[in-house]
DNA sequence: CTGTTAGCGCCTTCAG
DNA sequence: CTGAAGGCGCTAACAG
């Protein structure tokens, strides 16, 4: 009961081996008469070709390895979705590894996937440590770095930047005449903590900020959290808070939720904003205003660039290296005046 | 500008190559200070060791394939995030594939996945095509089949009845003295006409079935499509309707959002129960009445079968085939009476 | 257009 | 406990 191999196929053709693997691999300079009795082999058997060989021999591995921080957050899943369409038409294969949010494990990811010879690597901001970042420059294949802009990037960057989007909700915030207004933020990694920088840059330099209504925690987010930080919020401010800019937009329907529960009423005694625009934010009562983002297209667009990487062509050198700016967009419903 | 091998890496520490794969296999038999030198020399020079060949020579792949048919249902997520948990702890790998809902995607993907010699497979669903079937037979590593009961299990089979859920939400809704009750879907994959089978099957028992109450879609499922599914059913029932059993909670959100502007008072004019219990329905207004199901469990449960089934100890001998039910549970919350 | 030769890097099997 | 030989299945490079 031993497996197939290339040669069996090839007995059964009466032909090499080789001229199989050309037809496997869909070389040209094969005839087609030739093709097509290899093919029948191949169907009759029920041949499957051993990856690790070809692997091995080729080291084309036709592998990119994904690294995201989280399998629970909707945000990966969007833009997993991206990943995963384009890699499958171009018949790559993805390798995805879970860091939650630990630059250890990710650094333990990022060994076990240089075993395997990817041809292009996809990872999550830029808090690699000094070791993972070494490691990646060592491998030679394209790395993207997705979701935020990172400050230096190992190779080509695609996100956008957290420090202008919350900077631009604090603006909107203001722009609607809130003047206390609050931050709450979970589990608060990197492109979370940069938005709250933006925020509360704009804020102190009109003067509006005030430190005792910025609440975070290092807890993963939910909605349920965005009710407890809510209520810790008007705790410690005795309710002295006219809006609120969550981090993302779990926290903001748990306001929502609490502010109808508390009567106190939403846009007119509190602003709310949250981030990312998932779907239900469309739904909430009152629909809730949020930033939205390019979620899908990062996924899809930091795989077309290690395609065009790994296949250059005249027409796409200039692309392939710095940071692609995916842009966000303030989108305005209910929640605030 | 080689790659770095096992040889570099001997030569280093003055040993021979197999030495040090012992080593980096963590195998028994080499003495404490040959495998320091031996650890040393890897640490100095960053070997890393080439997963390709050592497939190749050994077929041990630590690599797990993991078939789902899609990326954007949260309810994948919670499954992904039990299997990777567990896989990653055993220092296994997964091979992740989109399957789309279509069948002829999974062969491809089963095909292509047993190029890689997995140590065991994880699918959804029980419809491959016969094709499909007989590959996964002849691949001769444990089977686990996810998500719901299937008829004919390949091997293993986790999940639960969605045949007796659906059967038990409309006995619910039945107990709640509803009694023209419809069935909202979306999708309406195999696991969806299972839960409405169910419910049909209870309903018509007691003759309170309506088929112009049942109303599908084979689109994906959204918020946005509970709202239209929703007009539809009042379209087509001019209103003569007390109850809805929506396939999934966004549905039903959508169908609660579109009460509260119809001006239909739920739960007293109109019953809604939503399926999978996600975070959001214990916060929309009313709380939405769902059903909770194990994800995490099923993906970890599945992963641990594998586990089990690969490394065979004298207790585990018995569990490790036929059905594995993961169960369901009735959430009663406010939107139903 | 097709075949031959010689490995890819590692692990299995057996000696020592 | 350690090492030497050989091969896993495939493909690059060249020859015919």
């Amino acid at each position: 009961m031993k497996r197939l191999t290339l040669k069996d196929v090839a007995a059964m053709a009466e032909v090499s081996p080789i001229t199989v693997s050309r037809v496997v691999n869909g070389a040209d300079g094969v005839r087609a008469n030739v093709r097509q009795k290899v093919e029948a082999a191949i169907a009759e058997l029920g041949y499957i070709p051993n990856r690790s060989a070809s692997v091995l021999a080729s080291s084309k591995s036709k592998l990119i390895g994904v690294l995201i921080p989280s399998l629970s957050n909707v945000v990966f899943n969007d833009v997993l979705r991206g990943i995963y369409d384009i890699a499958t038409t171009a018949n790559y294969q993805i390798l995805l590894f879970n860091t939650h949010y630990s630059p250890l494990e990710e650094m333990r990811a990022v060994r076990t996937l240089l075993g395997q010879s990817p041809e292009g690597i996809i990872i999550t901001g830029g808090e690699q440590t000094a070791t993972t970042r070494t490691m990646l420059e060592e491998a030679r294949v394209p790395i993207v770095q997705i979701m935020g802009k990172v400050d230096k990037p190992i190779d080509i960057n695609v996100g956008f930047s957290h420090f202008d989007a919350g900077g631009a909700v604090a603006q909107l915030l203001l722009d609607k005449r809130y003047r206390k207004i609050a931050f709450l933020g979970a589990r608060m990694d990197r492109r979370t903590c940069q938005r709250l920088d933006g925020f509360k840059q704009r804020l102190s330099a009109v003067n509006y900020l005030d430190d005792r209504r910025i609440i975070t925690t290092s807890e993963p987010s939910s909605v349920a959290m965005g009710v407890s930080l809510f209520r810790e919020l008007m705790e410690v401010t005795k309710g002295d808070c006219d809006a609120v800019f969550c981090c993302n937009d779990d926290l903001a329907i748990g306001v929502l939720h609490e502010c109808k529960k508390m009567n106190i009423s939403v846009p007119e005694e509190m602003g709310v904003c949250g981030f990312n625009d998932i779907e239900m934010a469309a739904f909430t009562e009152p629909a809730l205003t949020t930033v939205r983002v390019n979620r899908y297209r990062m996924g899809s667009k930091a795989m077309e660039l290690i395609f065009e990487k790994t296949h250059p062509t005249s027409e796409n050198k200039s692309t392939t290296s710095g940071y692609i700016n995916t842009g966000f967009e303030l989108v305005m419903r209910n929640s605030t005046r």
